[in-house]
This record gives structure tokens, C-alpha cells and sequence, in this order.
DNA sequence: AAGTGGTCTAGACCACGAC
DNA sequence: TCGTGGTCTAGACCACTTC
């Protein structure tokens, strides 16, 4: 007798059989019971197994419908949006950094549409830029909204580049990010040390405490930077 | 008497607690048992909203150790990568096509270390467009592996692209995205009738069908393309 | 060695939604 | 209406890892 058959047994069996076709996009799949007897386990099991396929999006399920094998399997890849300080110290380098300038300020009137701020909302805007081995990484626009984050206001981000200080201070937020390629102004070549019209990956993100407007933030990459995502 | 507690009342209710500092990061929460108790409900409900918890990054959880608020709140992005087609319907645009070339060929020098192929594997090298609204969209310079995909060297290129045909003859593929910055070439500013030296989003993509090389191919998005995500 | 999470079971009830 | 997945239970055994 062999060992006790596990969720995981039966999830890598029918992706298995879906990935040799022998069930086909769009086929409906035996259900759950039917499955349970065959692989001699509890229905539990084989829900586990089929639950975590669908999460995976291998296949659909529906109550009374039953499950289907996707018809295009959309693979979806996760991926972390570390910390500046953590990406550069992770690939060996040491990290530094270095504010341009801090400053209060009324949210200009892009910035209120961009966060859906009420006029005259007041805003720390930071600028500041983030070191490997004493060479230009990331260049920072920072605007964060001093009525979500009132602390904003006084820190000395002299001390802590506002990335780090924000995740300790408003953690779990929810957020959307930009990605685009744009050519360097005068600005960013000269903070990030190169030449002016080179091709720069940049990121604008948005973040919100549930529905509470907390920052906006442009970041510019250095000169061949990648971004690198398996899945 | 309220309905019964439910995992995702448990998931809620822990988040909050975490959200709120009444458990700081790093801190030891209570054990399955525990919460069990508390909330009125068997342990295999607390297991399974801690489970989710763990997933989405929130609580590391060890056996023997215990779960554990996380020290820095990794939180992690899920996007999917659609077809090309899809992306540009989605966007309530009219899709076309254009194949450029199809060319078998062996494999030059680099695409044999970027797919650890052995020397002289005879590959497919496509090069298309793709538009929406009859407007250039995006560049595809694609070379597909003969030994992994031997339809490719007959597959008419001129019907489909080859992005839509692999997808739905090799599905269920490992994949690894670089993104990043680059400029303009004269063939890739023509390609997408653009002025050269322009700043475009590039995405490389290298794929395996479970340790066989299937594909490696670039994407150059026109001008002004964003990729989105949100978390 | 012992405690904690990981997983399984056999049975149950419920809710959605295809028919 | 009624079949299918969604979820819960109470109890059990196991595996990992810290103590």
C-alpha cells in the first residue's frame, strides 16, 4: 500500500491530465465526489486540490456548474515590491542615500486629481535619491498627504528615506503602480548621473490606507535597470 | 446569536488586530488552539484564515515556532500576462496583425546560452506587429525552439501570431520577464511609426515547458505604453 | 521531547446558479 | 428545483523545529 494519497498528489495528477490533454480546455471535470472515490480520499482533500488549481488559474469553478478546464490559462505572477534599501542590499551592494529636499507645500492641482484631494490640502513634497555602492540607483519624487499622515509633517527624513519610514508607518496599504519607459530630463540625468535623452524606467505608484489617500510617488531607475519577474 | 464565524471573519478580524498594532510585527500570536477557543469554532477554521494570511504575505507561520506578525509587511502583486489580442480588445480597440517574416534559422550564439541550447539547434525566428485601432502597438521578435516545438517550422505564421498559436499549443509554461528602459532603434521607431531615439517599454521573456526551452522573445511597446498594476 | 502547524477524515449543512 | 462547490466540525495523526 502505498503512502496516503494528499491534496497535493491530486492537484499535481489532474493538472497532470490537463496539461496532456486529456482533459481539454473548456471540458467539464469530474466532480468532486466522483474524484474523492477515485483517488480513495475525503471530499475535503479533493477540494483543497481543485481550490488551489482554480487560485492558480488553471481551471474555473463554478456551484452547480461544475469545473472546467480554463480555456485560455491565463498564468498570473506574483511579485514583491521590495524595499529600495532591501533590492540594492540583496544584490550585494551597499546602500546609501541622499535627500535633495523636504518641503510643505499645497498640493499643486495634478496631484489633487491624481490622489482626489480636497484644494488646498497640504502635502510634503521629498525628493531624494538611493545609492548602490555610492552610484546613483533611484531617483524619488515623493508627495505624501498630511491629513492621512500628519506625522509627515515633522519627520527629519534626513534620518530614514521616506520609503522605509512610510512602510513602517503605514503598513498595509493598498496600492497601483505605473510602469513606463520615459528619456531622461536635466533632472533626473543629473541626479542619477547620466546623460541627458537615455531611455529611464520609471514607476509612479499610488497608495491608499482603505480609501485614504496616503502618497504619490515617482521613481526613476538608472540606466539599465530590469525589472525581473518569474512565474 | 450572530451567524456563525466564518475563516474570512477570522482573516478580517486577525488583520485587523495586526493593522491596528494590537499585534506588532514580530510579535507571537496566539496558537491555532487559542484562537480556536476565542472565536468558537473549530482549529481547521482558524488554520485556514492564518493559511491566507500567510499567503498574502501578512504572518510568518513555523511549526514549533508559532505564528509571527511580519517584521516588514512584504506586500506582493499578482498580474497576469495576457495575450497580446486580449490586452488590446480589453482596451475596446480593434486588433490586427502583421507578420513581418518567418525565417528557420540556427541558432546564433546568444540565444543558444539565453535557452541553453547545444549548438546548431535549428530554431524560428518570427518577426510581427501587432496594432490596435490600426495603429502600432507592439514590436514581437520571437525565436521559438524547433526540438520543443517541431509544428513551429510549419506552422503558417501568416494566420495567427505566434503569440495566440503558442499559447494554445504549448500551455502551462514556466516563464521569466525582464522588464526595462531602452531607445529607439531606426528598425523598431519604423516598426512602430515613431521618431528614433525615443524611450520604449521592453519586456524579454524566456520560456520553459518543465526544463525544455520553448521561446525567447522580445516586446517593444510604443511610445507612451504603460503596464499597470495594482495590489 | 514536546508543542505547533500541516493535513486528513467522515459527515453535515448551506448557497449559488444552471436547468 | 436540486446538484455542485463552499464551508464547517470534531477528532485524529503526522512532521517539523525549537527547546
Amino acid at each position: 500500500m502505498l503512502r496516503k494519497v494528499g491534496y497535493k498528489d491530486i492537484k499535481r495528477e489532474v493538472f497532470n491530465r490537463i496539461r496532456q490533454n486529456e482533459w481539454a480546455p473548456g471540458e467539464l471535470l469530474p466532480g468532486e465526489v466522483v474524484l474523492a472515490a477515485e483517488f480513495g480520499c475525503a471530499r475535503a482533500t479533493v477540494n483543497r486540490a481543485m481550490q488551489e488549481l482554480s487560485d492558480d488559474g488553471i481551471i474555473d469553478r463554478r456551484r452547480k456548474g461544475g469545473s472546467r478546464v480554463k480555456l485560455t490559462p491565463v498564468r498570473q505572477a506574483t511579485f514583491e515590491i521590495p524595499l529600495v534599501k532591501s533590492e540594492i542590499e540583496s544584490k550585494g551592494a551597499i546602500y546609501t542615500y541622499q535627500l535633495i529636499s523636504s518641503i510643505k507645500e499645497v498640493a499643486p492641482l495634478w496631484l489633487q486629481k491624481q490622489l482626489s484631494l480636497s484644494a488646498y490640502t497640504r502635502v510634503q513634497h521629498i525628493q531624494c535619491i538611493h545609492y548602490a555602492d555610492d552610484r546613483p540607483y533611484q531617483y524619488e519624487d515623493r508627495w505624501i498627504n498630511h491629513n492621512t499622515v500628519p506625522l509627515s509633517a515633522e519627520f527629519d527624513f534626513n534620518t530614514q528615506s521616506p520609503n522605509e519610514w512610510l512602510v513602517n508607518e503605514v503598513p498595509y496599504t493598498n496600492a497601483e503602480v505605473r510602469f513606463s519607459a520615459t528619456i531622461s530630463d536635466v533632472k533626473i540625468a543629473q541626479a542619477l548621473e547620466m546623460a541627458n535623452g537615455e531611455a529611464v524606467f520609471k514607476a509612479e505608484r499610488t497608495t491608499w490606507l482603505s480609501d485614504e489617500p496616503v502618497t504619490f510617488v515617482t521613481l526613476y531607475f538608472v540606466k539599465g535597470y530590469e525589472m525581473l519577474i518569474s512565474y
